[in-house]
DNA sequence: TAATTAAGTTAGGTAAATCTAACAAAAATT
DNA sequence: AATTTTTGTTAGATTTACCTAACTTAATTA
């Protein structure tokens, strides 16, 4: 049984790995995910590669065993049942329930999982619309584009964020925003990439950098389905 | 905020001054509910009275401080309410509930636990019967005896039990009993107390030490008035 | 390629919560 | 009242998760 703070990292390392495509991490990436030192981190992965949940060698990159891929999983699987059940049940708004649920996610017992996993009907997604790991590890994968690759002139769906941060959820839900909720997209600015967007009939000025956290899908992609061009796997 | 570790001595001092009716407590009975060695309870007892949650003197008795009493009772709510959502909400066993609610109990969040009261409707008891504070800290306070003042020959119903120790727990279920299960007794040796009672049909024989730790109603009582004769006021 | 910057590591240190062993005070017993 | 037992305290050590500061290796760039 591993404590809070090495779930932590197994997690962090499993979010780092696939939000970076390549599954390779480096020991200053993690620290700054942790808000910990890289002295700190490193001794974390001496412990956590003597427990054989990582894999590195002195100076390489970090890497989690299968092993320790399954255990970041489950823990990821608890969040999102949790951030499920707290929007669902108690009702929570969208942008509160991250922090609960990183609580909650460390709560040790396989049956409360379970029962809580039927109790919600196992659903396959969390209401920030990330895929939601079955008991046996698989997840659902949705492919979308984001905000940024939307052209002018046309209009499509929100399903999810990628950043989850609170500040950048209050912002989303300042600009009307939510799970399945339409934007159109007014216009861009060549020189910045300054985009005005519509939703619920209320103009709002984004930047790239929002765009770009703001996953959709265009009118004529069902979300559901495998729709090719300009789609992304969502991350974890 | 306080530590997990800290709020456990809390609900210690709380439980134990409650078990033994008068509310002054030792270091070495907190050191034996809590399974760690007096020294360790001597030096938390330091931190506590630093923080103003309990009163003592060297080589005086404990007690908590108005603040660590409410602190205290804060946690009790919120085991009992998780145990209630447990029992209630994902179909845990009456005995499985006090292990995860012991985890659950130190989940920090205002929001999450009015949200969860108001999930279960504001219960006012427990699957064992306890009382569960209110948002102000008041409690219901429910009146009993045990199985062991019950008189041969006549009824009851089981209210609560005083032991939540799993193997108690399942010696209990072992006899078929459960919350307002019906128990008659049959006979009841003069020697030792060994008690033989009835319940769905099965006739189990229980110790006087069993008996103590089983609260009833008898069928004159109702569970809701105040019955005044022989009742005691149930443990937190 | 040599110099600079970035990334990763090591050594030594701190705070929290625990321990053991030795000791002191209070309570119980003879 | 003196002795024994119980209860409570202190001192010093350990483990976990963190830190800072100094150092090494790798990557970048001039």
């Amino acid at each position: 049984m591993l404590s809070f703070t090495e779930e932590n990292y197994l997690k962090a390392l499993l979010k780092v790995g696939f939000d970076t495509g390549n599954k390779e991490v480096g020991t200053n990436e993690l620290a700054n995910v942790l808000v910990v030192k890289p002295a700190t981190v490193n001794d974390m992965l001496k412990k956590l590669k003597e427990k054989q949940l990582v894999d590195y060698k002195k100076y390489g990159k970090i890497t989690l065993t299968t092993e320790g891929e399954k255990y970041a999983i489950e823990i990821i699987r608890k969040h999102r049942l949790w951030e499920k059940f707290l929007y669902d049940k108690l009702e929570f708004s969208w942008d509160e329930v991250h922090e609960v649920a990183e609580q909650l996610e460390h709560i040790q017992s396989q049956k409360l999982i379970e029962k809580l996993d039927k109790f919600l009907d196992y659903p396959a997604f969390d209401p920030h619309g990330d895929p939601i790991p079955n008991k046996k590890g698989e997840l659902k994968v949705k492919f979308h584009k984001t905000l940024s690759d939307v052209a002018v002139g046309t209009s499509c769906k929100m399903v999810t964020v990628k950043d989850e941060s609170s500040s950048f959820l209050l912002y989303v839900a300042d600009v009307g925003l939510g799970i399945n909720e339409r934007i159109t997209v007014l216009s861009k600015k060549e020189y910045d990439a300054i985009t005005v967007i519509e939703v619920k009939g209320k103009k709002s000025s984004v930047s790239q950098k929002f765009a770009e956290n703001i996953f959709v899908v265009c009118d004529k992609c069902d979300i559901e389905k495998n729709c090719k061009e300009e789609h992304w796997e969502t991350s974890l």
